[in-house]
DNA sequence: ACTTTTGCTTTCAATTCGATAGCAAAAATA
DNA sequence: TATTTTTGCTATCGAATTGAAAGCAAAAGT
């Protein structure tokens, strides 16, 4: 695992860590949809190959943005958690989707995804909320 | 030059223009250091190759995220300027530097970096205020 | 007992990256 | 005017990364 920095800078350090094609698109559906084991993770739209997803919630696991963990029911299922540190790059991934609702339709189709024409902070409030309150059942 | 999406989710399509290793950190710099030619960003502390400068500075056009132009002084020099689209990306360079400078200190050493302990809408703005002003000497 | 599911790892070809060198046109300098 | 330097790239090519497919062992379901 390569843990190297290009700069000091905090923009650049951030993007060495969850700035590659995946890393962001995983805590998406970790923040947004609750996903928590490989398999909801692998189903996603944008069809991630395994040996990727794996090599990614190894490296996301040793910065501390997600934590895996079984529950006593199922000794085959990894769980995946994302910590604090984890959530707190939610306004980073509100965003990036506000800014994607505004400006890309000139270029691909967008979905529409509701929610999005409350105040920021609202927004980015409730989702972390949401995923707080999951996050009491697993202890 | 690609243009394909993974999917119809805006955080994807975003990420699929601006998700590569360099994106942002041209984009910090044309931002917040009002760097403008070729040059100027080559310099950064990162150390950008030029034959990836050459081709991001290609497709970040391709998108509207900048436009290329010349001064009348100077036949050489392109200048490379945001348009408002690649303005707008503004929130999501301050939420990567202050997620950055938050939580990233206990894995390398963070620049620290002034008057980020304002609120969030005033460094944004003035941001995109002083990159506005700016961009009044290139008519 | 068997079949299926899950969470990976392995393999290997294709794509992308990136360090270096090179280069033509323009600008600066002598 | 002649020469040197700068600028904005492009070309090359080995290295690193990606990603599709197959494989596999342990657990769960039937």
């Amino acid at each position: 695992m390569k843990k190297e920095f290009r700069s000091g800078c905090p923009i650049s350090s951030t993007l060495d860590i969850v700035g590659d094609k995946w890393s962001l698109l995983i805590i998406r559906d970790m923040l947004l949809k609750h996903k928590k084991t490989f398999k909801d993770i692998s189903d996603s739209d944008e069809r991630i190959a395994p040996s990727i997803l794996s090599a990614r919630l190894k490296l996301l696991e040793s910065y501390h943005l997600i934590s895996k963990t079984k529950i006593p029911e199922n000794k085959k299922e990894n769980i995946y958690l994302l910590t604090q540190k984890g959530i707190r790059l939610t306004p980073i991934i509100i965003e990036l989707s506000l800014w994607g609702d505004a400006n890309m339709r000139e270029f691909t189709k967008i979905d529409d995804i509701e929610g999005l024409n409350s105040d920021k902070a609202t927004i980015i409030q409730s989702v972390q909320d949401s995923y707080n309150a999951m996050l009491l059942n697993f202890q």
